[in-house]
DNA sequence: TATGAATGAGACTTCATTCAT
DNA sequence: GATGAATGAAGTCTCATTCAT
């Protein structure tokens, strides 16, 4: 990685940090610089404005999480065993990147995010709807909402990520897979397709 | 309500629009005395400072939720009945109050709140954990988490009221309940004690 | 005059004086605030953006000007008295407003007077337009130009207030009256209609 | 021309459309430098300050008009023929160079241009008073004003350019005479010596 | 000689808070 | 108690100039 890349990872290491910390209008582009070690003009030669620089942080941080999510998912056979892996690689994202986590909690619906970028992420994000749809057709579930159910699955996953933020445990399969397979069974979802 | 609680009921209902809006920095005073019909230095009389502003809101939204949480549990008999009290009226709560809903959920855990407010409102809020613990107890559910329990219960309730926040559909106690016995059912909670 | 208008009178005063002097952008706000004896943020609570500054001197300027140069207009009788007496209106405004003749030919046609505010003010001279018309009319000058006949006279005009300016003379009468007479001469005006 | 005047040619042209366009201050040197198409530091090899590139534009433009207005001065015989010269040579360069008609009417009083700068110029023009007082005392005009007949000159060239300008109408020698014919009818000066 | 990233002083403007009325 | 003009610190961003490559 050349100087210039070097230098603008550690400037969005910092920014999300900061702003994470002390949120958007709470925190100095000048202290910014400062904890990146540049000067506070050298700043606006990576990002041109604060607003272009929060809106690159969450692009950049989406994308991350969605490579993350999508790890080793295709050798998922069964639909269980999709979720399953859709679940502990977000989780282990959660685990692994909680400034990340934190970042995106705060500002994905704030309106520090433009509209474009959102419209931008969501398109990114049709992947997982996909794979919904997919097990809701498989399974025949016709009376259960699409939208619903993406919702609890959801819900159940990122509190249990917060479950691992709370008690400051590292990763724990065992204990991941728990309120995982409460939600199959939930939901009747078998390890058969 | 004499004037000058009319007066303060109006600045906080506006300061929570705005907050939300635009965040706490991103809302100056003097538009929050503006949109109040007050001059900007009477704000002032009502909150010595911004920051004071902001937790006291805090502080009320927090109160006034837990009124509503508490409301007719203790016709609640059952431990399924008192959780579906809690589920239904947290959900009611969070449809009926959009714009509290979205402060809590942006200023809970940011450092607007001070941590002397934040450790006040947990201490008003261990009733809920109190719940939870009798319902283990009762239930002699030895070999589940307590802390997990409880995320999982509130991130199905809050990703259901989601639910009802993206669909703009009005509350549905059918289909509020849907989810609600799904979870029931994960932890093997029944209808009889 | 109340304290208000005194104030905003000072500011501008102030900055026609060194917007003369340092131009616009070497001109900050800071200084125009300091001279004004007023603290920097007080600036904008009088004139909303340095922008709409400039743009609010010029208008006052222009209509300032427009005030003297029609002063005991209605008087005159013939054509050549009337263009007399804008001749000697326009010199002792030019003479006695140095700043404010130097603030005009710097800025009239710069892009920082915004095209809304030029249109605005060449309406408010369109009746230097029409004495011109009247004259030509009624002298049936059929063969000279219109637009070459006021550039010849405004341009006598000011070179002569720029006479007065480099000598530093006061205004005198019979200097004055001399390139006036030249002018009259040389498009064959007479002292009657 | 070799390579490295050609590159200081260039960026003389464009700045002096950028200082024209947006004035000094509202000019960047990057922008000249990639309207130039050189990069930023590369400017400074050619000015060392910007001060100084405003400054030498200016001295160049100033000889360039010099050397157009004694263009075949010597051919001409009579004091008139001189004068007719020296004012359609005036009007003919600032018709074929507006942008340094505009930059010399702007930058001339300027303070972006030194005192130094200012003073070395005025010795190269004395040629022009030169002319001026050999005519008056040929014509033994003893009553005018010497600065009174050159501001009158100078005055009626400079807008009768300025109707070139306006109309955008092509230099036509017929429409130029017209108000050069008024102004010597004005001080009596005739074909003959 | 040419490049362009880095610098940091300084620009315009905002805003929480005060205080005379 | 209510007002709103005044304050000035602090924010975002620009830009002339330097210098290592």
């Amino acid at each position: 990685m050349d100087n210039k890349k070097k230098k603008r990872k550690k400037i969005i290491e910092v920014a999300i940090k900061l702003f994470v910390e002390r949120g958007f209008h709470g925190t100095p582009t000048s202290l910014i610089a400062k904890e990146s070690g540049i000067a506070t003009g050298t700043l606006f030669n990576y990002f041109k404005t604060k607003d272009i620089l929060i809106n690159e942080i969450f692009i950049e941080i989406k994308l991350e999480q969605k490579e993350i999510i999508l790890k080793d998912l295709e050798a998922a056979k069964t639909s269980k065993m999709k979720l399953k892996k859709i679940w502990n690689n977000l989780i282990v994202w959660e685990i692994e990147n909680p400034e990340e986590r934190k970042f995106i909690n705060y500002f994905s619906n704030s309106n520090f995010i433009s509209e474009e970028t959102k419209a931008e992420m969501q398109k990114k994000y049709k992947f997982l709807l996909d794979i919904f749809r997919e097990i809701i057709n498989k399974k025949e579930m016709k009376n259960i909402d699409e939208l619903m159910l993406i919702l609890n699955f959801m819900g159940a996953c990122i509190f249990t990520g917060k479950y691992f933020h709370i008690t400051k445990e590292p990763f724990d399969e065992k204990k991941s897979n728990e309120p995982f397979e409460r939600f199959c069974k939930s939901i009747e979802l078998s390890d058969e397709d």
